[in-house]
Parts: structure tokens; C-alpha cells; sequence
DNA sequence: TTGTTTGCAAACCTTTTGCACGTTA
DNA sequence: TAACGTGCAAAAGGTTTGCAAACAA
């Protein structure tokens, strides 16, 4: 079974009130931006977004919701090492996924892996530790920067 | 085949040398010192400890310095997710590893895994991209913070 | 009414840049 | 000597905090 945008949204908002959080415009805004699109959101980004769209958001509360989302798990930070935090939807059920970025475009590309994801489960054993999460970030050139093969 | 601290200052101050840079006392200082630290040092660490060890080096030096090794890839950059940058020697030759980042204590603790790495360099096939280079975090407890089994 | 949410502006922190001075080849 | 390396201070991002006004329950 797949959540679709909408289901996101509202079970994200379930979520928040079910956790003592009060409704409020910009929350909801934020929420629906980040549904609208899937894939590593900056907050400044989302912040443009709102405003565009005519929604006075103050980049303060991007970031405070961001980070109350983060911390009930219902978005995933992800990192790639450029210094900004970027944001997306965290689907409760599959769905996990990781990230090529482009040395050349700077284009991120989603991809997930079995195999990528059950060599890292194992490693709780090997290592001894008990792991929460985990991020792989792939650095490389997609395949349209790719130089083309004989080439 | 190990390469020690000793190699990896000569090697690595040899190369720049061949790249046409000249030697001056803030890069070796740096360089030392991230011999002398192996695992993931902050440039503000780097600053620190090499203040509390009597040498007057700026922090743009130090900044200007990693940029450069990591540029070479004499340096790692490694990025937690805590909008740090971290810096370790690169060893030309194996010893490739990831960081598990305990959420508990903070601390960082360094593992390789074969399983992981040919798990990643299989996906350059099915990405159809050309992959230069990843990076693995884990977060979770470390050993020491993990919960007795049991209890 | 009471406490949460929010927007604004200022503060913060890491990293970068400009520039004059010291150093290397 | 000419060009590079370095330290200092200022600037430049991204993110956080303080606070008073708006708002939900």
C-alpha cells in the first residue's frame, strides 16, 4: 500500500496534534510544501516557495517546524555535505531511499538499494552498537553529465 | 602493507610540493596535526590544538589548508550532519571507513565493511552514473551507551 | 484566558574573502 | 625579486534565539 501526497500530509498533521501541537498556518504550510515535493528540500527553498506563493512564513518558523518534524520523525534531514540541511517526507513504511549528488549539475538523484541496506543492518552486530539511521550519499556524475561510452 | 603517521606527513607534504606549492609553517603544522588525530577533526579543533601548542595560526589558514588536502584528496572531508565539516588524513591504500555517530555521547566511532563498499560500487551499474566517491553515516548508540542486554 | 505559534530582527557560528606583511624559491 | 603563504579582521552565508503580537483551544 502506497501513501500518496495527501495521505502525508494528513497523517503528518495527525501526528502533531496527537503530540500536543496546536494548528497553526505556517506549520500547515510547511507541510504541504514538503509534500509537494518529495525530494531534499532546503529550508530557504521551502521558505521561496511559501512566498511565492503568497504565504508570509518567516524563515524562523521553516526552521523551528523542520525541526520539531525532524525530531518526530516525520521528515528526514538529509545532508550532503554542502553545508545545507535539506529536508524531505518521511514515508512510516518503505520507501527509503538515499541520494547521488552530481559532481557536475549538482542534481540529486533518489535511489535506494536491498542490497545497500542489508549490509548496513548487519552491521549492528559487527559493530556492537545499536543503529538508529543512517545516510549514504553517493558522489559521482549522473547519468546525463556521464560521458557517453568510446568516448 | 601500513603506511604510518610519519609516511602519511612525508607523503603528504611531498605531493603538495610536487604540485607546486611551497612549504610554509602553517600547512605543515596542520598537516601534523591531523597525523597526530587520525579520526575526524574539526578545523576549529585543529585551530585549538595547535594554539594550545604555542603555534599562531589563523583560522583561515587552516580553513585555506584543508581546502586544498581535500581538494588533493590527502584529506577527507567528513560530514555528520551536524553542520561541521570534519577533516582526516586519506590513506592512499585501503583503510576506507565510515562513521557511526553515537546520538547518546556524541562520540564517533570509525568501521569498514566489505560488504557495504561492494554493495555501493555494484550500484554504479544499476544508477547507470559514474560513482567517485561516498560516504556512510550511521547514528545510534555506541557500544558504551547501548542498553545492557536484558534490561 | 492561557499558553502556543509566529514574524521580525538581532545574534550566532562556521566558513570565506580582502588585504597587507612575511617568506619561499 | 616576484610570487606565494599567512594572520588578522571583516564579510558572508545558514541557522538559532529573543521577544512581542497574533492566535488556537
Amino acid at each position: 500500500m502506497v501513501m500518496t501526497e495527501t495521505d502525508w500530509i494528513t497523517h503528518t498533521l495527525a501526528e502533531l496534534q496527537q503530540a500536543g501541537y496546536r494548528s497553526g498556518g505556517a506549520r500547515t504550510a510547511v507541510v504541504e510544501q514538503l509534500a509537494h515535493q518529495k525530494c531534499c528540500l532546503t529550508a530557504q527553498e521551502i521558505f521561496d516557495h511559501l512566498r511565492d506563493a503568497g504565504k508570509t512564513v518567516g524563515v524562523a518558523s521553516v526552521y523551528r517546524i523542520l525541526d520539531v518534524l525532524t525530531e518526530m520523525e516525520l521528515v528526514q534531514r538529509v545532508d550532503v555535505g554542502d553545508g545545507v540541511s535539506r529536508f524531505e517526507p518521511a514515508y512510516p513504511s518503505g520507501d527509503h531511499h538515499h541520494h547521488l549528488i552530481c559532481t557536475n549539475c549538482g542534481g540529486v538523484v533518489a535511489f535506494e538499494d536491498v542490497e545497500l541496506e542489508r549490509a548496513i543492518s548487519r552491521l549492528s552486530d559487527d559493530l556492537d552498537a545499536v543503529i538508529e539511521g543512517h545516510d549514504v550519499v553517493l558522489r559521482g556524475l549522473c547519468s546525463s553529465c556521464k560521458p557517453l561510452p568510446g568516448t
